[in-house]
DNA sequence: TTTTTTCTGTTGCAAAAGCAACAAATTATG
DNA sequence: CATAATTTGTTGCTTTTGCAACAGAAAAAA
């Protein structure tokens, strides 16, 4: 197994030879990909943001996943077994590549080097896809909507390095993201700010002791 | 991709032709492995079942994961980044197969089949393992223990193309591996008994209605 | 087979979380 | 820039969940 993949450089190979990539802009709010049975599609976020978001029957939002500059989604990483709607939404103005799965080992015009790197490089993006899997099983298994914030807020904190850092999303999108009530989340970010656990301006946080 | 995978197949090879292999058994409740960071093992159930558990600050013991025969497990599965002490626990006499993946490529003595098909059939393997681990997002993201019963009830009913289940742990198990309390649990539980969702005896289910 | 241990089922009470509703602030959009 | 739309912050009240404790059933161990 590699372990010296290299995501930018995989991502130039990919864009500047292969043939059989699909770029396409989004604005914010735009549907980037439903995902759909059967297709195996996979996208990479070349620039922006997005949701992974499914609603439960009784209407509440779920955001499944969140995905920043490079990372990677698509039925690929989630196999669709019942009728829950998934869908991509764009939180700002994003770029996607798409390449479809299926046929991974259909080169392309002009035989791109990007196929050698894809089919080397595959374990490794799906190694880190689990990695972020099972962070997010962690996160939700949490029992309190203090703990799931507590939790969060350190995850982020060991990804910045840093006391400080900012939430990559709207409250309202958190709440969706950690499956607890909105204005119940509020009070227990107002009373663990209260209590001196952290600190808080507008959607920039700072952890104190602990 | 190969999608005619055959995971007994993969088995049979692996268990009479690799000489880097290491099967051990387990009696009820003896710890078959604990995750070590950097190590990458990967383990198959061949026989019995078994509890991923982890236990949090406040002592609470969740179920990560449940393993019955032929599912595979191990930190090739989950990249350990904090200090969460997780270890797996058989539930019965199980018998467990072990490999060291670090050195995946490197061939056992006599230079057995296994490994050509280990190669060739990892992407498919992980890519199960992304299917369950969403399957528990989408669990653990329900909000209501109702709910939880009644997605988890549903999972085992079209897992088995039956109405009628067993509950492939104790109640005990099922509580943690929910992430809610065992007696509110049983609350939910009879409640969903008066309502007429279903039946029950012992830990063995019946799905009535929708 | 008897004893010990674990699991199931239940309950009262306390704590946490959800719901609904609204005003103020902020951010998008014509 | 003005207006519309969304997000934030807050609260009272209701519902759900957790906690503690215990008795009976079942399973495991001696």
């Amino acid at each position: 197994m590699n372990f010296n993949f290299n995501i930018n450089q995989f991502i130039a190979d990919f864009t500047t030879n292969c043939s059989r990539k699909n770029i396409k802009t989004f604005s914010k709010g735009e549907v980037v990909t439903s995902y759909i049975q059967k297709r195996q599609q996979f996208c990479i976020l070349l620039d922006g943001s997005a949701n992974l978001i499914r609603y439960d029957l009784n209407g509440n939002r779920i955001i499944v996943d969140h995905f920043s500059k490079n990372d990677i989604f698509g039925e690929v990483f989630y196999n669709i077994t019942t009728n829950n709607e998934l869908f991509v939404e764009a939180k700002q103005k994003s770029s996607v590549l798409f390449f479809n799965y299926n046929n991974i080992y259909s080169k392309c015009k002009n035989n791109c080097k990007f196929h050698a790197t894809l089919a080397s490089s595959f374990d490794e993006l799906i190694l880190d896809k689990i990695t972020d899997l099972n962070m997010r099983i962690e996160l939700l298994s949490k029992r309190s909507i203090r703990e799931k914030l507590l939790s969060y807020f350190n995850l982020l904190s060991t990804k910045k390095l840093n006391k400080s850092f900012t939430i990559p999303f709207s409250l309202t999108d958190l709440a969706d993201y950690l499956c607890v009530d909105r204005s119940a989340m509020m009070r227990e970010m107002k009373l663990l700010k209260e209590e001196g656990f952290l600190k808080k301006t507008g959607n920039r946080i700072t952890l104190l002791q602990q």
